[in-house]
Formats: structure tokens, C-alpha cells, sequence
DNA sequence: TTCCCCAAGTGTAAAAAATACACTAAGTTT
DNA sequence: AAACTTAGTGTATTTTTTACACTTGGGGAA
């Protein structure tokens, strides 16, 4: 009951690591923030500092809207991160050392993981970020702080989520073909998946139901079109 | 940019959800604080803020070994909790509300886990705790804060983590029986399990081996001691 | 109209894993 | 010597996983 003095009150942020499917490839939002001395910019994931009344689930929801204008995302917390020295250059940063309550307190953020199709949002920049923007993840820039090691969990999250099947439907369209989802499967794996062998598969979970509809337009024979099957999960 | 004003720094905290195996029964490590008022006390998973200079895992780690004098655990973050009023009576504790630098702030927690046999350690009262003790699961009192909803995640973790089988022989004596392990599952998933099935597949996983010694003292067929396969993991 | 291109779509055999199930063995106690 | 208690073992069945190659139906090009 003696040591009363060390503890000072950190700053504690949400981070969002949003990942995005263009039918191709894997990708995830980034944004762009000048640096104190304006010349410098650099990349980071969209993330801010809570505020007093909302919950960590809220405030991601909330710091995602306001920087991105990204909103309706199911996004799901991963773990925290909160090594004392993780924002040490954040003194270059003029907005945020402006902004926090404690400038000198370090930073413990909490990383959420979302995955949505890209179509379905443009995101648009606000708030302190330059820019905002779609980047693949096969050329990803070195980020601020210890946003790459964050950004590496989330992924080995997401296909810790897959290889158990508890999720990856909902980026597809609404009518969707099973060489989507199986394009999808392998984009977010990284490796080719047996056709034959992935559609037995997805059948049996009924996860999926085929419409009377096929694909129009491709320059190959038409598939099937399918559509989530919502009371079943 | 605009609304920089509602922001006030959290207290930080860490809890730590430590289960205990006695060969019988699952437990977990609980203390007891006194209130303000000195008449009631309450329960409580052993947790703290944490100090400025550490990082999440260590401030686990320090806070577990300073409430209940037990280090050496291993600690596994599981999840943030940062609900705005999940602290509300906080007022209630005196040694709380004079330690924080921001009475008037909330506080926000991250919980970890472990798993430990309860024989290796002996748990000691200290700081704020006046007493520190095992409690059956099945049997568990009402706890402060949202610590019963910290329980109740933490051990849905656990059990995730039994049935993929990433954990559970070290909460086993040094030198073991397979009938031990099998009642170690059983416990910690609430179910019957085969033996002849269990065995199959535990042996298959060469995670332990067979020694050439046997059970003493028993009083039925003594059975094969097997030990970790320390090589293999 | 024919031919070509392209992904869609389909089945089977083999191997591996999961499940269900019941008796004998080896100590201890009485 | 008998009784009690947990250890220890095998097989048949079902389910799941894996490997593997050809035909189909549209659109576009010649």
C-alpha cells in the first residue's frame, strides 16, 4: 500500500483494423497524418482516443466514423496493446499531443478487426487524417507506433476465424457464386484450396442457399448464383 | 478537431482471472476487501492499476504477485473491458479512490488468465486484500464490479482452449496417469469423456510420455506415470 | 455457324479421424 | 480367498478429409 505514486493515468485509445475485399485482393484501411513539423507524413491505422462516457466498443465505433466516415461495421475487439514505450514518437504528432489529457502518459490502445467488401464503403478523410484510403496488403508501408505488429495479429486473427468458419460470408454481394467464396477462402488463407473438396464442404454447413439465378454477362459458363442463408446461424 | 474536451484519462487496471485444479475441482483465486464504510466486504478477482513504466503483462504479472503473493503463472491477456459504469461503486473503496490519480475517472481493465495446480501455490493476503483464497466454481459468491462477467468470459476461454487442446497438462503433477489428465478435461469442460477414445488421442499427440514407474499406495491397479514431452511443443 | 475459351460443375476411392462399446488386470482391504 | 476399485486394452462403424479429371454451357472470335 506504500508505492501510491508511480501510477500515472495513460491515454487510452481504440485502433481499428479494418480489412477490405475486392474480390481480389486482401486490403486494409489505412490513413494518411502529418507530422509536427509538417513536412513528414505517415501511415497508421485509423485510431483515436476515447472520451469519457462510451465503451471501448463504442468509441471504435465512433473513432472509425469520424475519421474515415466508415459507420455499420461489425467490429470486434482483438486485445490491447500496451507496452509503456508502443507511441514514443508521438510527440510528433501536434494533434494528438494537443489533444490528450496528459500528454506526458503513454498510450495503451485497444485494437479492433473488421472485414467488409470495399464496395460497400468509400471511406472519406476527417478529423486529423490527411488521407484515407484502401491499401493492399501485399505492399504495405511501415506504419506509425507498433501498427504493423498490430495489424499482423488482426490478420492472424481473421484466418484463425476462417479456418473455423465463423465468418467470411459477410463480404461477399447478396447473390454470390461458391467460386467467390472460395476465391475469398483462399485470398484471406493464402494458399489454393480443391474445389470439389471446399464446395462439399460449404454445402454441408448450410451456411449458403442456391437461388434459381445464374451469373449473367461472364465470358464462361454461368453459375449458380447463392445467397446467405440467415436463419441458419 | 473540435471536440477535444471529453476526453479524460482512464485509470488503467489489470485482472487476473487465476484458476486453480486440485484433482477435483476447478477454482479460482478470489480476495476480499473491505469497503469504505469497514462494515461490508466485498469479492474480487485480484487486480490493480497499473504503474506508468510497465507493460501490460508485467503489470499482470506484478499486480498478481503483490495481492496474493504467487508469481511464476503464466498469464494469457484475454480481453479489455471498458464499459463507462462497469466500476460504478468504486467510491466504495478507499484504498481505490485514494491511489488513483483521477478518482473522478473511470476505469478501464484488461483481464488475463491462467491456469495453475492450486498445491503449487499458496496464496498470501497483502495490499489491499485481506484475505486471499480458492473458491469453487461452483459455488461462487457475487463479485464486485463486472468481475463475475470477467469470470464467465475467461472461462469460456479456457474451455475453447482445452477442446483444441493448446493447454491443460501444466496443472498436472510432474509425473502423472492418463487417468489424471482424462479427469482434468472432464472438469474443466463439464463433460463425460471416453477413456479408450481419450487415451487414442491423447497419446497420439505425443505430448507425454510413459516413465517405467507406477502409481504407490493406491487402492486399485496402479497405473502407468507419464510426463511432459518437453521436446515436442 | 462453328470453334474456342473459360470457369462451372460433378463423383469416387482411399485414408484418417471420431465414435461406440465391454471385458480383463493388478493392486488393496477385509 | 473374496471383494473392491481403477487401469488398461481392441475392434467395428461412421464420419471427415483428401486426392484427383473430365464434361458443360455460355460468350466472343473467326
Amino acid at each position: 500500500m506504500t508505492n501510491q505514486v508511480k501510477n500515472v493515468n495513460p491515454n487510452v485509445s481504440v485502433d481499428c483494423v479494418v480489412f477490405g475485399f475486392d474480390n481480389d485482393k486482401l486490403n486494409v484501411l489505412l490513413i494518411e497524418q502529418k507530422m509536427a513539423n509538417k513536412e513528414k507524413v505517415q501511415f497508421a491505422l485509423p485510431g483515436d482516443l476515447i472520451v469519457d462516457d462510451e465503451g471501448l466498443d463504442a468509441a471504435a465505433d465512433r473513432v472509425l466514423e469520424e475519421i474515415t466516415h466508415i459507420s455499420g461495421v461489425f467490429l470486434r475487439q482483438f486485445k490491447a496493446f500496451g507496452d509503456p514505450n508502443r507511441v514514443s514518437d508521438i510527440k510528433d504528432l501536434d494533434w494528438l499531443a494537443s489533444y490528450r489529457q496528459n500528454p506526458q502518459a503513454r498510450v495503451i490502445t485497444v485494437a479492433y478487426l473488421a472485414l467488409v467488401k470495399m464496395d460497400d464503403f468509400q471511406p472519406e478523410a476527417s478529423s486529423f487524417a490527411e488521407r484515407v484510403f484502401w491499401q493492399e496488403l501485399q505492399s504495405l508501408p511501415s506504419l506509425a507506433f507498433d501498427h504493423n505488429q498490430i495489424l499482423e495479429e488482426a490478420l492472424d486473427r481473421l484466418r484463425d476465424d476462417f479456418i473455423n468458419h465463423r465468418t467470411g460470408f459477410e463480404l461477399l454481394p447478396e447473390r454470390f457464386t461458391l467460386g467467390q467464396i472460395q476465391k475469398l477462402y483462399e485470398i484471406i488463407l493464402g494458399k489454393e484450396l480443391d474445389k470439389r473438396n471446399f464446395r462439399k464442404k460449404i454445402l454441408k454447413e448450410k451456411l449458403v442457399t442456391a437461388t434459381n439465378e445464374k451469373q449473367t454477362g461472364v465470358l464462361h459458363k454461368p453459375a449458380i448464383l447463392y445467397e446467405l442463408n440467415h436463419d441458419n446461424i
